[in-house]
DNA sequence: CACGGGCGCATTGTCGACAATTTAACCAGT
DNA sequence: ACTGGTTAAATTGTCGACAATGCGCCCGTG
């Protein structure tokens, strides 16, 4: 008896899987620039596989604008321009506010505890680095994926997250530079949370609203200052 | 000098995109019924291509939800759950509303007098069926769409039409059969351009917003008989 | 007769080769 | 020197064949 989930643990997902999942970490956090032109064969060879897999992997990304592609040309590398990063802010600011007026009506006893001690751990984390930029690089996200998922939609969760965040994230791996406002963003937060414990949906809406515009608003200066 | 645009005027693209879109057609058509698997070999003679484009084709529906992938077994054709159409109908009150109260302040002279043009056309069509099912099967579809490109916002209308709303169509054209209230939601449109005409944004948007939920409300009820 | 194990078939996953198209380099002519 | 057309190289698009996995049938056994 061959036991291959034990000789090669990579390959429990087929090979298109993994090219696309190496293939989109890569393009998000920058380590393929964007904007670049890349070929099938050279992509094919690094990671390990024929044009086949690599090709329908390609078709994935396109799908979620992760690359761009001109038939009989090639690809590159998608590049988040400034107002396209200002209009997904929009969006965000739609979607995550209905999802946190949902997580408000929906999210079970378990979940609304679990966001808490996500919180309290940013509070120490965050009391010990002093407004230092990016306590809240990854916790930010881990803080919105609950909220999203706490709706119990899975249309809309699987359009932020599934589509949507990949295209923020790269953003952030590209500007990670400039602090965040990370103080204020979990003061934010923590009302967010408040107000999902005591169900008030309008509330939880509002303040994701606001939380996420102001985010916008302080990316939208920080671009400004920069050009 | 040859002119192979004039010999084949379908090989402008290349056959994995014709797949795709004679395979979305076909799905969102009901052509293929939901729920059917159906193998690789069969849909590549169908559309007189081989494995490899249609492959690709198969990832980029994946993408959109309209199949159904697990590795080694095969694919098999979306179906649109009660529940899933229920919470695209939230997603459509959040964007759509947002895309209107956009297109209060975005859309140009022109935009606003193209809107008014296919209301007008579509009050000729509707007092002549009298209160008829479908006038506007296709017909809301355009006003639809005509409001979300008026919002001037890429990622908000790529995102509605070019992802979300082939499920709506693929529902409609499922269950087409009970009315759509067509007159009262033909005045609900009448009021939406109005709103748009004299730019005001929070108006648009929430005449949307209760336009889009009446639609679902009924949609509901209907659920909720044939039950 | 029910249940478990093993085998064969069908379908999917992957690969390498061939065809079609674009790009750019090159040469000729003005 | 510059523009135009032609050609050749490189890259993408497509195809058919092979390998690997999953599924169902069949047989044997308790």
């Amino acid at each position: 008896m061959t036991h291959p989930e034990f000789i090669d643990d990579k390959a429990l997902r087929t090979a298109a899987d993994r090219v696309f999942e190496a293939l989109q970490d890569a393009i998000v956090r920058g380590d393929i620039p964007p904007g670049s032109r890349v070929g099938e064969t050279e992509l094919a060879e690094r990671y390990g596989t024929s044009r086949g897999p690599l090709r329908e992997a390609l078709r994935r990304l396109e799908s979620r604008r992760l690359v761009e592609r001109t038939p009989h040309v090639g690809i590159r590398i998608a590049a988040l321009g400034h107002a396209a990063l200002i209009e997904l802010y929009y969006l965000r600011e739609a979607l995550e506010g209905m999802a946190a007026r949902l997580a408000a009506l929906h999210m079970t006893a378990a979940e609304v505890a679990g966001l808490k001690t996500l919180l309290a751990a940013h509070e120490a984390d965050a009391a010990l680095q002093a407004d230092t930029a990016y306590f809240q690089q990854e916790g930010d996200f881990d803080f919105h994926y609950r909220v999203i998922q706490g709706s119990h939609n899975s249309t809309l969760t699987e359009l932020l997250i599934g589509e949507l965040y990949h295209r923020i994230r790269m953003y952030r791996y590209q500007f990670s530079a400039y602090a965040n406002r990370p103080r204020k963003a979990f003061a934010e937060h923590q009302r967010i949370v408040e107000a999902i414990e005591t169900r008030d949906g309008d509330l939880a809406e509002m303040l994701m609203r606001r939380h996420i515009s102001s985010a916008r608003q302080n990316i939208e200066k920080h671009l400004k200052e920069n050009a």
